[in-house]
DNA sequence: AGCGGGATTAGC
DNA sequence: CTAATCCCGCTT
């Protein structure tokens, strides 16, 4: 039985997004909003590389929207899309090196593993839009990753999805079987 | 100032 | 399969 919870240093995230993507998961996401608290476990996230990536955001160099990218570890980069969705992304590697993991779905107690598959719905379901971005999920506020000591096990890898460039790439990473994770090309 | 695309989702 | 819907980056 977890006994501790600690907010993830920032160490945790010096690392390549390729490392740290599987190691988020069964990570805690912590989300205070108003009275409201919620608790949610991470169960598929994605690696997105530097500016060798050219499916990253970060691929054509710095701008205004990616910086966060580019800065230093362990900040929420968050980003619309479609005209109607914010996705979840923590910045990893140091300061000046782009890079970072998307968080695609996670569960929660007490809730039907759909409301928080994908990100779109997981972003949704907490609240987290624009005003999130930039935001240090090291440090205990409210919106930040924590470590209760659970290892979940076992972790898959597949292609990540809905991109067009490198999708022969294995870097979505996920709890095989779980009902939130994207039942598409589950592949080991 | 205008244009096109997008790490998605819901609905037909 | 396609619409929804708007921010962002790039071109004029």
């Amino acid at each position: 039985m977890p006994s501790t919870c600690e907010p993830l240093p920032r160490d945790f995230f010096l690392a390549p997004p390729s490392l740290v993507a599987p190691a988020l998961l069964g990570k805690l996401l912590i989300c205070r909003r108003g009275r409201a608290l919620r608790r949610v476990r991470l169960v598929e996230t994605e690696a997105y590389l530097g500016t060798g990536d050219r499916a990253a955001h970060s691929a054509a160099g710095r701008t205004r929207r990616n910086a966060v990218l580019f800065g230093p570890p362990g900040h929420a980069y968050v980003y619309f899309i479609y005209g109607m969705h914010y996705c979840l992304n923590v910045s990893t590697l140091p300061d000046g090196e782009a890079g970072g993991v998307l968080f695609r779905a996670a569960e929660e107690e007490g809730m039907p593993p759909r409301a928080l598959s994908g990100p779109g719905r997981l972003t949704r379901a907490l609240g987290i839009d624009l005003r999130d971005n930039g935001r240090d999920l090291t440090r205990p506020g409210s919106l930040y990753l924590a470590d209760d000591g659970y290892h979940p096990y076992p972790v898959a890898q597949g292609p990540r999805i809905g991109i067009r460039h490198d999708a022969h790439l294995q870097l979505r990473f996920f709890l095989p079987g779980h009902p939130a994770v994207s039942r598409t090309r589950q592949l080991r």
